[in-house]
DNA sequence: CGCAGACTGAAACAACTGTTTGAAACCCTT
DNA sequence: AAGGGTTTCAAACAGTTGTTTCAGTCTGCG
């Protein structure tokens, strides 16, 4: 309870925002949780918005610039040749967990990040955006390098798609106790499993035929599929 | 605008809490949408709670009879011998996106069960839990029966990743557009990838270096992982 | 018709929301 | 010690929330 009430406040929104989102978490629950008076918000940060986009920059940049660095390292190893797959989403997804996993404010804060990131919440998004442009031009690019054969198109979707295995592997336990009894998880296994997991969906065969690559087309399942 | 007021209600929460989320739907905005009086919801529900909880049961509940129906046409036509992963992949996650992409309806449905998954809102996920208890049994059973060489929490761990794939998948290209432009999908492409992708992630190589398989151990990039 | 039961309507309820106010308390330099 | 800038505090603000109330309307059945 040491530090100064500013930093208490982000504290404690930080973690009541993720256990009961944006709307549903007052300035009354977060000043009683921080120890601090209710005005002190908006004389700290001037509205409710404004903290919680405090609460994000705090955090996201710091995380962006981490997956920037890492890929700068794999990058400057592999001398101008394509990188890996696997190690490009090392830097991306790897250094997310990795922060996930981290007990002191990261775990909490990977939670809320997930979860966010498919609310439609209209303030929030746009500076979203505008955190992730940076980082979303470097990795589209380094992608598209290591895979020249997959269509640009194609592979925004896979990593749309393994944005929602982090989201969840982040979100963790709680939702997947819907699936059975499961003991938390260690963070080193996690980080493995999803690694594997991505991988492996982002190397898949691609689903449409393409005209030239790709020697193994996939039987179709079921007789619908066109275009 | 014809059918009764229960009806129109029902239809204008499910659109508005979609795009607001659940705390961020007022009644007002309800009861206006679907041109009723304010007082009808809590007449015809009883009060906000039950009528989200009834949104989610008119949807839901069919969601999964499907998802039971199709599980139960492979597993007659396969007469006892383990399903391939890929039918019941086809079962749970295919039957899910079909249904997301019909318009009437289904789509801002399944976008709202995405999103609410990983929504710690005690009242929803307590009845969807509820929901979800037979079908979970029966896909965790005909999973186990299909790949019995993948250790049991593992794959709970990659079904959980597919679920974060699907829910992305479905609440589709609102935040897809933060990677870049792209056209809205049409839905059997965007099934297609999205199949692959979970295949290719459910069979990928186990993460631990099991005794036998797996020759090439990825040189670890960080110092850290241990274990 | 008459009248019961289902439904709708406008208005009000207390409780809670984010924000503002102005005075008190604190802290640090002169 | 005096003063000025920064921070805290309790109280109040207008607006919105879910819910309730009760009078009114509609519907179908005898």
């Amino acid at each position: 309870m040491e530090p100064d009430t500013r930093s208490r406040i982000l504290d404690a929104a930080e973690k009541l925002l993720v256990q009961h989102g944006l709307d549903a978490t007052t300035l009354r629950m977060i000043t009683t949780e921080a120890q601090a008076n209710l005005a002190a918000v908006n004389y700290h940060f001037g509205s409710k918005e404004a903290l919680i986009e405090a609460v994000f920059r705090r955090r996201l940049t710091w995380l962006n610039e981490q997956r920037i660095a890492a890929l700068d390292a794999f990058e400057a190893e592999a001398q101008g040749a394509p990188l890996k797959p696997r190690q490009i989403v090392e830097a991306f997804f790897g250094v997310a967990i990795r922060m996930a996993a981290d007990k002191g404010g990261g775990q909490s804060f990977m939670r809320l990040l997930g979860r966010t990131y498919t609310e439609p919440s209209d303030f929030v998004r746009s500076f979203l955006a505008a955190e992730y442009a940076e980082v979303i031009a470097r990795f589209k690019a380094a992608f598209f390098k290591a895979l020249p054969d997959v269509p640009q198109e194609e592979f925004l979707w896979r990593f749309h798609f393994m944005m929602g295995a982090l989201s969840y592997a982040i979100s963790g336990a709680d939702a997947l106790r819907l699936l059975g009894p499961i003991d938390e998880p260690d963070p080193d296994a996690l980080y493995a499993r999803l690694m594997s997991f991505l991988i492996g969906g982002l190397r898949a065969p691609l689903p449409t035929p393409a005209p030239a690559s790709q020697a193994k087309a996939a039987k179709k399942p079921r007789g619908k599929r066109a275009a």
